[in-house]
DNA sequence: ATAGGGTTAG
């Protein structure tokens, strides 16, 4: 009886084999046996089919041993069924049936499925009942199932801290695995904790994998230090990594980032073979630092298929240098010619890019040509030209749908009120303001980083919190008047609120990027912190009058000054930006 | 026989 078991049981993996290889998923020939069994692509989706058949036998059979049922879950999980998975699991339990901690693991592990907003709560609740669980029955100090609940926790939007604490809670039994885990979840939140994690491993003595190495990578992208990730650059040398596409792509990516499209093009060079993201990460590094012409250039050497990412750069690439006519016909051509259809995000690249140049008239024909109704991305391009162009009835058209489609989000409100500011209409303005502080819409804190003495500073919109902020203000103060002399005009017109000038004035000299300057300027004066480009990151776009600041800021101080914001680089240099005020 | 971590994101 049990040697039918083991038979069917073997049929049964061989269908979820089978419905393993299909080509959206990737086989893994060289992972060690018993993990024969590949992963999922990001937009892979298995073929039913086998899944389906392997489902026949699973029902079909008179009895089962805890390899079907094991088989079974995992097959969902990889299918992306996780409320099949735990429906099973919960009936694998009625039944009696004693589980193990590979159920356990592909039971969490399909919590990573839930994709849908709605779904969220219900799966925070299945993790944190897997979780209790586990700890009852002692399989939580497995590495491998603590690693897959800090990963569904952290899938599911968790707190970071929760995930820390699962990692905390199963010291001792960390392995290399548990510890990329971790600091994966760090790296999109707070990528300063998941590089000091980073550190600790290697004090510790673990040996960083390519896994490990390419999380680190993103850390060192989204902190914006170069000297970081040079370091790591030097572990994959070191560990013998180079050959790794998908490290190279980090490297070309963490680079960009980074303010270093030079290194992030040699690693693109010398690497053996280049996949999509290859090519899709280079195209990007050119992209954001608005230099269409080194996209266009090298799209034409592309020898991979474009994907629809491909497109996103490449038009991005023609907003951000104000190539209208060259954005437009990639539009046009890239279904007929690559057989890519144009989504949401690429209209949303060519409505900002005709918004930008002013052509707020073929923006706002194209949103309205495009095939599917326009998403809160979209309206904001279209917003955001209407405020840089004083389009004022267009604009509360944008905004008002923008905060129609995104109430949560405080940018529709935010345009709306400045908008109305722009016209002299206050009382109007102060109600959008009121209906936002109604719905407890927050504004996104403007945060700036910079690095002083291989440490990373922070500073907040008004200077809040830095220890050294009365110093920081008395330093700008001085700075501010020398660039006035030098023919610095504050740019008032876009403040706010409805105050008087002086203060309008006031607020702007505290937005965080002059903060962070101030900062770099005071350490810079002491000679062994003293560098020469002085980068600054911000968590928000820059203002107009930060821009024309940092402008003035690079002739006075004769230095370049690299501004990261959250759309692309600014290189100030003279007293000009490499953006050409084109932004 | 089944089982955890990585690269493009405005």
């Amino acid at each position: 009886m049990s040697a039918l078991v083991s038979l069917l049981t073997c049929c049964l993996t061989f269908f979820l084999l089978n419905s393993l290889s299909h080509p959206f998923l990737v086989l893994h020939p060289m992972t060690k046996a018993g993990r024969n069994f590949g992963s999922c692509s990001t937009n892979g989706t298995c073929e039913l089919g086998s899944l389906d058949e392997a489902w026949i036998i699973f029902v079909s059979m008179a009895s089962r041993n805890l390899i079907s049922w094991n088989s079974m879950i995992a097959g969902f999980q990889i299918g992306g069924l996780w409320q099949k998975a735990i429906e099973l699991f919960n009936e694998m339990r009625k039944d009696g049936i004693d589980f193990d901690c590979s159920t356990l693991i592909s039971t969490i592990a399909s919590l990573c499925g839930i994709n849908d907003d709605n779904d969220v709560e219900l799966g925070l609740q299945y993790c944190f009942r897997l979780h209790c669980l586990s700890i009852r029955t002692g399989f939580f100090f497995e590495a491998r199932v603590s690693t897959a609940l800090i990963k569904a926790y952290s899938n599911l939007g968790g707190g970071v801290l929760d995930c820390y604490r699962i990692f905390l809670d199963s010291s001792g039994h960390w392995d290399i695995v548990s510890w990329t885990g971790i600091i994966s979840t760090f790296v999109e939140r707070i990528p300063q904790e998941a590089l000091s994690l980073f550190c600790q491993l290697l004090r510790e003595g673990w040996a960083p994998d390519c896994h490990t190495l390419s999380s680190a990578l993103k850390a060192c992208a989204g902190l914006m230090t170069e000297r970081h990730a040079a370091a790591v650059h030097l572990l994959v040398i070191r560990a013998g990594f180079e050959g790794d596409t998908v490290l190279a792509n980090a490297l070309i990516h963490s680079y960009a980032r980074c303010g270093s499209i030079a290194l992030s093009k040699q690693v693109f060079d010398e690497m053996e073979f280049r996949d999509i993201v290859s090519w899709n990460s280079m195209l990007k590094a050119y992209a954001l630092h608005g230099q269409a012409s080194g996209a266009l250039e090298l799209f034409s050497k592309m020898n991979v298929k474009p994907d629809a990412a491909t497109f996103v750069a490449l038009l991005s690439a023609c907003s951000h240098a104000g190539l209208l006519v060259e954005g437009a016909n990639i539009l046009d051509n890239m279904s007929k010619h690559y057989g890519v259809v144009p989504a949401l995000d690429h209209y949303a690249c060519v409505v900002d890019m005709f918004g930008r140049a002013g052509r707020i008239l073929e923006a706002k024909n194209l949103l309205s040509r495009m095939p599917m109704e326009p998403d809160s991305v979209v309206w904001s391009a279209l917003l955001g030209a209407c405020r840089k162009h004083n389009e004022t009835g267009l604009g509360k058209l944008a905004a008002a749908k923008h905060m129609e489609l995104e109430p949560g989000n405080s940018l529709g409100y935010i345009l709306m009120s400045n908008i109305y500011c722009s016209d002299g209409n206050f009382n109007e303005a102060g109600v959008v303001r009121k209906k936002m502080k109604r719905l407890r819409v927050r504004k996104r804190p403007g945060l700036s980083w910079t690095e002083v003495g291989n440490q990373v500073h922070e500073f907040a919109s008004g200077g809040l919190f830095h220890p050294q902020r009365e110093a920081i203000c008395g330093k700008l103060e001085t700075f501010i008047g020398q660039l006035k002399h030098l023919g610095y005009v504050p740019e008032t017109s876009l403040a706010l609120h409805d105050v008087e000038e002086e203060q309008k004035t006031e607020q702007l000299y505290h937005h965080s990027e002059k903060h962070a300057l101030a900062f770099a300027l005071m350490a810079g004066s002491s000679l062994h912190h003293s560098q020469a480009v002085i980068k600054i990151m911000k968590n928000i776009r820059i203002c107009l009058d930060c821009h024309n600041f940092m402008k003035f800021a690079s002739k006075l101080i004769q230095k370049q000054i690299i501004v990261r914001d959250s759309n692309r680089f600014h290189h100030f240099k003279d007293g000009e930006c490499s953006c050409k005020d084109y932004w």
